[in-house]
DNA sequence: ACCTGAACACCGTTCAAGT
DNA sequence: ACCTGAACACCGTTCAAGT
């Protein structure tokens, strides 16, 4: 009876639910997606699938249909809502005209993302087609358009808006995509797929790589935040104000 | 018979094929994969099946798996197999000490091959685990191997090689992974499958994005090229012989 | 209104049986 | 020796039927 009545769409009411098995509270697009990008985060990509989903949400896969058109547009979404999320971020915010100060936030944001959703970054960097007419290196129109328009409002023109797009991009798909290749930081079971691979090849026949210590190869914040500088730095030089 | 006798493993006598339907003549690991990578250019990943795959070399799909552990292992074998081709590119021989001479002609080949095959650079890119202990950025252990090899045989520390290493990653993932974002250049059915997904959002809601020419977000060689310069000179700066 | 059951066409993979 | 047929456990997806 509460129940019913309670539907406002605002939601106040929070329910304060552990996090993984999301229980009733009827279904939601919103709430799907959700509980896509935690299982993924959890058993990998290939783990993700519509019955698996429902049972996760306490219901029969088949259900997801009334919200999602289907998987392909599920990963459409869960793409999306990962990479958006990052714009509703109060404090990515332009001051000033200060578009260094917004890329070099934007650029930690994006990291932190990709580093906490280590088997969906991927998927924004290589999923394929969505709209023929235009398809950005991460994937959303949305993000894309959002960060055309800050660089416009920040007194940039089309050229040095799009080209700093392009070297932003590069940098960010470069930098991200070598962090997240390096051993998993402790993002345990995610890959790790019963469906293992060959067993490792013998060591002897690379040696070079078995004597580097792994460390030199692990995500470097350090070194991220330094290079990021460096690209700021000489975007900034060649469309100065 | 006169077969029998000729298996010597050379192969001198080039069947000269067509090249699509590879027809008879009895299966082969290497051939299989090679199939795989036509089939994965022509349709795309989603349409790579073992069933089909079969069928395209005249077999019953459940044959495959006398030569190949299963579909995983086929996708390290291709993805192994189109990296490593470089490497025994003959024109890939570094001359008297000139790893940066070395570096720009494996750039350029490493290019060739990704918009060669649009579909399978980001296999080679984004592929989950492989061995455990260590996980390159492009996922050969081959090429990695090689690659350090080349610039310790130059004379660089071991230190510089990896760090050598790091930033030429990162530059081709960036950009080649940028270059494969844009508008297709006219690998023509490749992702248009058939399961295409949401109608494109009407332009209206993304007014930047649909002014822009689409010529500016391009694969753009000379670009890269100068790019690829500047890195070269900035890493030669770092590690000056 | 919202979910389920059963069904369809397709997977990857295994294995006994064919030639 | 090399391939096939049939089978198994699983997919994504559709749709009539349940509550």
């Amino acid at each position: 009876m509460a129940d019913a009545d309670d539907s406002t769409s605002g939601g106040l009411a929070d329910p304060a639910e552990g996090e993984t098995v999301t229980g009733r509270g009827s279904l939601d697009r919103r709430r799907i997606i959700d509980a896509a990008v935690s299982l993924i985060d959890q058993f990998g990509l290939r783990q993700l699938t519509m019955r698996r989903l429902g049972a996760h949400l306490g219901v029969e896969g088949m259900a997801l249909y009334h919200y999602i058109p289907g998987r392909e547009s599920l990963l459409d979404g869960i793409v999306e809502t990962v990479i958006d999320e990052l714009l509703d971020d109060s404090e990515l915010v332009v001051v000033g005209n200060d578009w260094r100060g917004y890329l070099r936030r934007l650029a930690l944001a994006v990291r932190r993302t990709a580093i906490a959703h280590p088997e969906v970054f991927p998927l924004i960097a290589t999923r394929p087609s969505m709209s023929p007419w235009t398809r950005p290196p991460l994937r959303s129109l949305r993000w894309t358009e959002t960060f055309l328009r800050t660089m416009k409002d920040c007194g940039l023109s089309d050229e040095a808006a799009i080209a700093i797009y392009r070297g932003f991009c590069s940098f960010l798909l470069g930098h991200l995509l070598l962090d997240l290749a390096g051993p998993p930081v402790d993002r345990a079971a995610a890959g790790t797929d019963p469906a293992t691979r060959q067993s490792a090849p013998d060591a002897g026949e690379y040696p070079l790589l078995a004597s580097i210590e792994p460390d030199s190869m692990l995500a470097n914040s350090v070194e991220f935040e330094q290079e990021l500088e460096w690209l700021l730095h000489r975007l900034a030089a060649m469309f100065a104000d």
